[in-house]
DNA sequence: TTATCAGTTTACTGATCGGTACAAGATTTC
DNA sequence: GAAATCTTGTACCGATCAGTAAACTGATAA
């Protein structure tokens, strides 16, 4: 008997992984161990090994912000896609239960690693949340500020809540962010 | 001849390694390579080897925040002391070009190891804060809410001005939480 | 049936991992 | 200056690391 994978089932499993472990804790042999993929399977996904393995997950991720957060915000009604932004990342991280694996990499070394993907993800989302700032009549330089401090917000709210072991830390930030930018689009 | 260290001259050479490698990323072999201390006097020092060299680290960072930040928060003068967060805060993260040890300790792993000292700090400093917001003059719920936001928006500062490399964000971030946070105590 | 081929399993490699043992050098103590 | 104590350098240990090689499996298709 033998189970057999393609690649884009693979990726779900390994992001799981280097989330709990980081970049360099996710070793070859725990990943075998977690996903029950042997090292020969992952080694034909991903001849790049663990790296090619991460710059995957990386993708991956940025392709789900991409669709579920920042061309929402880009092009959609501007309000509504703040507002949807706040509770599909609060259901993405799984309400503090879960990391943001960029965040993550950015702050040891395997930022040099993938640094190009990594600020890649926030310039973007920097960008898509001015952008919808900005059409729901926010002055220019607010915007920039408030686009800022929401993306950084978020990060925060992720570290605190996960050092306290404490969900109601990540809500109860992420509610306060969303007022403080529904009140500025008045 | 032959270089003689003391476990307090060590202690500041290993946190600066944990910062930029993480964890599982600071190999004994890069430790002795980057510092030149043998794994000899290492163990001398640490016989708990490098879990006890990272609960070291830990500890001497808390002890800095606690003489620097918290203790002024609690006893001195609230206003004052909040303003000199700020700057010892800037100062000590070199403006973003520093992570903080322990918020990246709470993302990976590496929580596990060391929850007890990771919960204890951010918990002590945002009880420091609180009360400093409410001896000046600031509503009880009102304190609880900025002295987290005040606590988050730092570790959100910190993982978006790595990831962007750019320490303006950092230093945007900080001015515009030391301005919300005046602005609640006048 | 047979050839092909993506995917899996197993066994293996050399390098590096964290950690230990211990002798030699340096410092203090008397 | 000798003894005792602290500190360091070196060689080493078994375990695990990332990565490779190749035989094997099962499905597809001629």
């Amino acid at each position: 008997m033998k189970t057999v994978y393609e690649r884009a089932d693979i990726v779900p499993l390994l992001a799981e992984i280097f989330r709990e472990l980081g970049y360099e804790g996710a070793t070859l042999s725990r990943i075998t161990e977690r996903t029950g993929i042997g090292k020969g399977s992952l080694y034909h996904f991903f001849p790049g090994g663990k790296e090619e393995m991460a710059g995957a997950v990386l993708a991956d991720i940025d392709g789900w912000f991409e669709e579920a957060v920042y061309r929402p915000l880009r092009n959609d009604d501007a309000r509504q896609a703040i507002a949807a932004m706040w509770l599909n990342v609060a259901d993405y991280f799984r309400s503090g239960g879960r990391i943001c694996l960029v965040g993550a990499f950015a702050l040891d070394g395997t930022r040099e690693r993938f640094s190009a993907a990594i600020g890649d993800y926030f310039i973007r989302w920097i960008e898509a949340l001015r952008s919808a700032l900005m059409r729901a009549e926010c002055a220019e330089r607010e915007a920039q500020t408030l686009a800022e401090e929401g993306v950084c917000g978020i990060q925060g709210a992720l570290v605190l809540s996960r050092a306290l072991k404490d969900e109601a830390v990540f809500t109860r930030s992420l509610e306060t962010l969303a007022k403080r930018l529904e009140a500025a689009t008045r």
